[in-house]
RNA sequence: GGGGGAGUAGCUCAGCUGGUUAGAGCAGCCGUCUUAUACACGGCCGGUCGAUGGUUCGAGUCCAUCCUCCCCUACCA
């Protein structure tokens, strides 16, 4: 268990713990009793922690520690009182574990509210399950086996929607330890638990149970302890089938039918003969994939013009059974051509892509001609197309297949001549509706033909292509068939091919689309179309990205009205009453009024959930003619139910005021792809009939996951990942890091190799973490030892600490804002600074001893350092951000937040650390640095070798700080003397950079000449520190001035900074940097050896005139390699041994061990 | 067919309201530092910023057209 503390098995202080304190150094260094406990021997104040973490195990040992010590109640009971922040969770759909797309958002989900918990916020903590609807009867329908709606009817309609309970209970269960595992903090249930109830449910749903709620004890049935799962006095999570949450659905739509919105349609719908039921328009695009189909060309012989035909074209022949009439465009050239003995008419401008062979033209008409004409139907025999056409019109006349016009007819496709068949087409029906043309309906709802289809009858639509063809051919119809390939619609769910079918639906109206925008329309036209309501609550609303806004109204203008009826079984029961006697529709609005107005089967119903079949038992009474009325079979939607969560779950009916603290949600968010016309759309719909204001103040939406190679995941292209594989094998850390960099509003590409790139981006923090306590240990040092105050520190340790403000401020702000990528570039900045800068510039000041003072500053530095980052990333790394925060703080401080996650957010402590001063000047010595590392590479000289001198050329403005800066910069680059470059030096000139953006608007055409003339140093530098070039001049705050290098010399410069390297290594120098090459190899036997960090040993250096020349600095050699003793001459026998290359050759040296291995 | 987004190094992506010399990580090559020792750092290599025009003193950035990919949307049989 990498990392973890041993502190972590110290009983638990009583206190709620204090803030740890960060500033400096402590007033009061600390209780005499408390130290004496601890302190006294070194190495007991922080655990040990390994450069090599093993992430998974530590984030499994974290896990217990939260569960154990109810941190997370903690956090909730420490903000109780807070101002409110709400947030709204959008149901997963409990129906399969979840995957690492679902991670993805839950990253975010978990980051936000973990960042408002630091602020102090109290918030609801409630996870959502989506739980009824067809995707949860398909999944139960596969493990049993079925294949038709038959097959659930046999096995009994209650039994299988309690296996559609029990499914959802099992994988609320596995998403809920799969979250937990994630680091996600919510109001989860016990896992355990639900599997329970699932077990009573199929065991026996009506015995009695009690389960442990918030408020106490709960008694009911197992059925109505499911019912009431998520509900204030039960609990965690909130469930779409929850009684309440079915029970507000129908107040919802009692309310849409109040305003007349609720109808009954008759129309031809897209429909999935598996499923055997409709597909709204929501539902579409989901399910739009490449097919290919019969492209099937038909010759339709016209009745008065003997000899001649019409040709048409489908991709559907099954359709050519129902066709009641061709239609052509009234405006379009249609031509009759000669093709052997045929005489066929087709549109001019198909006749490239519908003709084989060889043709003559014979004649052109528009089509407005050929409008009337009669033609003999393929199938006219068949007693249902005899039968549809002897009822024939609504005027009662007998119908006969004519030819029709219709404004959609185009030539692209096809003949130009459009196959109609009302009963299987959305827009046949549309148009033969207009029209009054019969309506022949072929299948039933699974698809297969009903009778009066002779030999057809009984077979399934999918099957019966090549018979038609057959036939065709028989009768002289068939012209022409080739493969077709096109996007046809396909059910979401189970992925068949939808056909069209004519069927009664229930819809809520959207209201009237106006050509007008709608900033001309008047207030009674927006009171009356449901849409433009919607579109109001819209604009309230913060989209991020901001394109949603766009594409929400887009959709809310297009949109056709809602299909909310499903003909299945698990689901909303729709609390219709569509009365059989006299056709009056009632809704009900809620279970207490369906108790009051029922005549029978309330006892049906009572006791059980509102579901199928117990529902269906109850009759009202007709309020129109007082017949009794059943239920409408159909079930609701999905989206409906969870489109009423703001208002289910927070208690919109029982408890108002409560309701009204959390409504509407400060934030809530989803991936994009299919919310819009989903999830998002259904809470706004809802939202505005209810309350005609938004549910929410801000969206944030993020794209899609992809495995790693750019497509899908998908198992069988072996680039899917799991997520639990994912988490044991990369760590959730890692996994959320990659998230927390992740661009929302693009896709992510998920995989392996994006992980260990995380993952090295963490390690380097850990590195430092290690670093520190490495040496903390060995120090002795703990957070109690007084450090110097802030002003007397190095600039250093000021630079660290005024970047930790800097970064805390911004990456709240950011966070505030709904930015985790950006609060997590800051970090990730951060962290490279840390690691890159601070600990590479200061390392020796954490070993040596001969200034405890500096030491100690560097100690209490890091450590605070350390702590701040380690509240900062606790939102977006809770694992590792706890990793540190208890070793670094609790382990020492027992009166300290036990945990990071109890801590508030750093910023506003911290802020006393800014220093922009500071800031510049490191950047500045940083830079001036890699240009000295840039040209000792050039010239081949080690960092190791100490040079004399380096001259330094700093841009226009002055450098603060100015000797701290010097000297760190003349020991960070190795030499002796830093020299500042006046404005006169020989080696540097002064050039005028003018800044583009200040002067580009006013200068305009004069530019090029200001800029050749600034390139070419043809500058006149006023006293007051204006300059003219070409003749303009401009002002000091219009130009930068900077330093070039004068040709010719040796030099490194980069915007304005100059360096120059003495590159002379005299023979004293050499000597020097010999013992500093011999001080390396040292090191690196001892670690060759193993040696512990503070292990003393003995140290022989061979006898020559290496050693003579480096004699001198043997000492300090010694001090750094921690050797008690040094000797130059032969080395004994039986002793590790080592060489450094030097000048004249190899120095050998051996170390002697102090103490036996193993002692 | 309409609408939106995107096309920048071999790969993944930065690049703010236009500012002159386009950056990072990874990969490759070469080095460096080091009691952070299976860590880290630097350098090199590599881009006609999808194409073509235009606006402008100046365009990866703004405009137009075209090409490619993705998403949304659509009644094309």
């Amino acid at each position: 268990m990498g990392g973890l503390p041993d502190s972590d098995r110290r009983p638990e202080p009583a206190q709620r713990g204090r803030l740890p304190e960060v500033r400096g150094h402590r007033a009061t260094p600390s209780r005499p009793g408390r130290a004496g406990r601890r302190s006294s021997s070194r190495g007991q104040m922080f655990a040990p922690v390994s450069s090599k973490p093993d992430f998974v195990a530590q984030e499994h040992a974290l896990l217990a520690l939260w569960r154990d010590r109810r941190t997370f109640a903690k956090l909730r009971a420490q903000n109780a009182d807070g101002p409110r922040w709400s947030f709204l969770d959008g149901p997963i759909t409990a129906n399969n574990p979840m995957g690492v797309h679902h991670a993805w958002g839950r990253t975010y989900k978990d980051v936000f509210q973990r960042y408002h918990a630091m602020r102090g916020e109290c918030q609801r903590w409630q996870n959502g399950f989506d739980c009824q609807g067809l995707w949860v009867e398909v999944n139960v329908e596969r493990e049993l086996g079925f294949t038709s709606k038959r097959d659930i009817e046999e096995h009994g309609v209650a039994e299988f929607v309690s296996l559609c309970k029990q499914r959802v209970l099992t994988f609320a269960a596995r998403q809920t330890e799969q979250s937990i595992r994630l680091g996600y903090w919510m109001d989860w249930d016990d896992p355990d638990q639900l599997r329970r109830l699932r077990d009573l449910l199929a065991a026996d749903p009506g015995a009695t149970v009690t389960v442990d709620g918030p408020r106490g004890p709960v008694t009911d049935t197992v059925e109505m302890i499911v019912g009431r799962l998520g509900m204030p006095d039960v609990g965690g999570s909130y469930y779409t089938f929850s009684n309440e949450n079915n029970d507000l659905i129908w107040a919802f739509l009692k309310e849409c039918h109040r305003r007349g919105w609720l109808y009954k349609g008759h129309d031809t719908m897209p429909w999935c003969a598996r499923c055997g039921t409709g597909i709204s328009q929501h539902e579409m695009t989901e399910g739009y994939q490449d097919r290919e189909d019969p492209g099937l060309t038909v010759r339709l012989p016209l009745v008065d013009r003997p000899g001649e035909a019409l040709l048409v074209w489908t991709t559907t022949p099954w359709t050519l059974t129902s066709n009641v009439a061709a239609a052509v465009g009234a405006g379009l050239a249609y031509v009759k051509v000669r093709q052997g003995s045929d005489l066929l008419w087709i549109g001019k401008g198909a006749l490239k892509q519908a003709l084989v062979g060889p043709f003559e033209i014979l004649e052109e008409r528009v089509g407005a001609e050929l409008e009337g004409w009669r033609y003999a139907g393929p199938f006219d025999e068949l007693p249902a197309v005899r039968a549809a056409f002897a009822a024939g019109t609504p005027s009662g006349a007998p119908y006969a297949h004519r030819v029709v016009t219709w404004d959609e007819v185009g030539e692209e496709e096809g003949t130009g001549i459009v196959h109609i068949a009302p009963g299987c087409g959305a827009e046949d029906f549309a148009l033969g509706k207009s029209l009054g043309l019969p309506m022949i309906a072929p299948l039933d709802e699974s698809g297969i033909f009903i009778d009066g289809f002779d030999a057809l009858s009984g077979r399934d639509v999918r099957d019966v292509t090549d018979h038609i063809v057959e036939r065709l051919r028989h009768h002289g119809f068939f012209y022409r068939l080739e493969p077709y390939l096109h996007r046809y619609p396909h059910c979401w769910r189970c992925g068949t091919p939808l056909v069209f079918r004519l069927v009664d639906e229930w819809y809520i109206s959207m209201g009237d689309v106006y050509d007008r925008p709608r900033a001309e329309l008047t207030a009674a036209e927006v009171d009356a179309s449901l849409r433009y309501q919607i579109m109001e609550v819209v604009d309230g609303i913060r989209w991020i990205p901001s394109f949603g806004y766009e594409r929400e109204l887009d959709w809310l203008l297009n949109m056709h009205d809602w299909m909310i009826s499903k003909k299945r079984y698990w689901g909303l029961a729709l609390p219709i009453y569509d009365c059989r006697a006299c056709g009056a529709v009632e809704v009900i609005g809620g279970r207490d009024e369906l108790k009051e107005r029922a005549v029978e089967g309330w006892d049906v119903l009572e006791g059980h959930t509102p579901h199928r079949p117990y529902v269906d038992a109850v009759r009202i009474a007709c309020p129109s003619c007082g017949a009794p009325v059943e239920r409408i079979r159909d079930v609701g939607n999905p989206w409906l139910d969870a489109g009423i969560v703001p208002f289910s779950t927070l208690h919109y009916r029982t408890d108002p005021e409560e309701w009204a603290n959390w409504f509407p949600a400060d934030f809530i968010t989803e991936s994009f792809p299919g919310q819009f016309r989903n999830w998002f759309y259904s809470l706004l719909a809802m939202s505005t009939v209810l309350r005609r204001e938004p549910p929410f103040r801000t969206i944030f939406g993020y794209a899609t996951l992809f495995g790693e190679d750019g497509r899908p995941m998908h198992k069988s292209w072996g680039n899917a990942i799991e997520f639990d594989e994912a988490a044991e094998r990369m760590g959730v850390d890692v996994m959320r890091w990659m998230y927390a960099t992740a661009r929302p509003d693009d896709n992510i590409l998920f995989g392996w190799h994006a992980a260990d790139e995380a993952r090295r981006e963490l390690l380097v923090l850990w590195n430092v973490y290690s670093f520190f306590v490495t040496y903390a240990r060995l120090a002795g040092w703990s957070p109690e030892r007084p450090a110097p105050p802030l002003a007397e520190r190095r600039l250093l340790d000021r630079w660290i600490l005024s970047r930790l403000a800097a970064v805390s401020a911004r990456a709240g702000d950011l966070l505030g804002d709904f930015d985790l990528l950006a609060a997590a570039r800051e970090i990730s900045g951060f962290i490279d600074d840390l690691s890159t800068r601070y600990v590479r510039f200061s390392r020796r000041r954490f070993s040596r001893s001969d200034d405890e003072a500096d030491r100690d500053a560097a100690f209490a530095t890091l450590h605070a350092v350390l702590v701040g980052l380690s509240r900062v990333m606790a939102p977006v790394l809770p694992f590792l951000g706890e990793a540190l925060y208890r070793n670094l703080v609790v382990a020492a401080d027992p009166s300290a937040a036990e945990s990071v996650h109890l801590t508030t957010w750093p910023a506003e402590e911290l802020a006393g650390y800014r220093d922009t001063d500071v800031e510049e000047t490191m950047d500045q010595v940083y830079r001036a640095t890699e240009l000295v590392r840039s040209l000792r590479s050039q010239s081949g000289i080690k960092l190791r070798q100490p040079l004399a001198r380096v001259w330094v050329a700093l841009p226009g403005t002055e450098l603060r700080y100015r000797e701290d800066a010097l000297a760190l910069y003349a020991e960070e680059v190795n030499v002796k003397h830093v020299e500042v470059l006046a404005d006169g030096s020989e080696l540097v000139d002064r050039r005028v950079k003018p800044l583009l953006p200040k002067i580009g608007k006013k200068l305009g055409g004069a530019i090029p000449a200001v800029m050749a003339a600034a390139r070419a140093g043809e500058v006149e530098i006023h006293a007051d520190g204006s300059v003219t070039l070409a003749g303009v001049t401009l002002a000091p705050d219009e130009v930068e001035i900077l330093a070039t290098p004068r040709p010719g010399t040796a030099v490194a410069h980069d915007e304005g900074l100059v360096v120059v390297l003495d590159t002379v290594v005299t023979p004293e120098l050499r000597a020097e940097g010999d013992a500093r090459e011999l001080q390396r190899a040292v090191q690196d036997l001892r670690r060759e050896m193993v040696l512990d960090l503070d292990e003393r040993i003995g140290l022989v250096v061979e006898a020559g005139p290496a050693a003579g020349r480096i004699a001198g600095h043997l000492p300090s050699v010694a001090v750094e390699t921690l050797a008690d003793s040094f000797d130059v001459g032969a080395l004994p026998s039986g002793s590790a041994t080592g060489s450094a290359t030097v000048q004249d050759g190899v120095l050998r040296f051996a170390i002697v061990r102090r103490v036996r291995p193993n002692a």
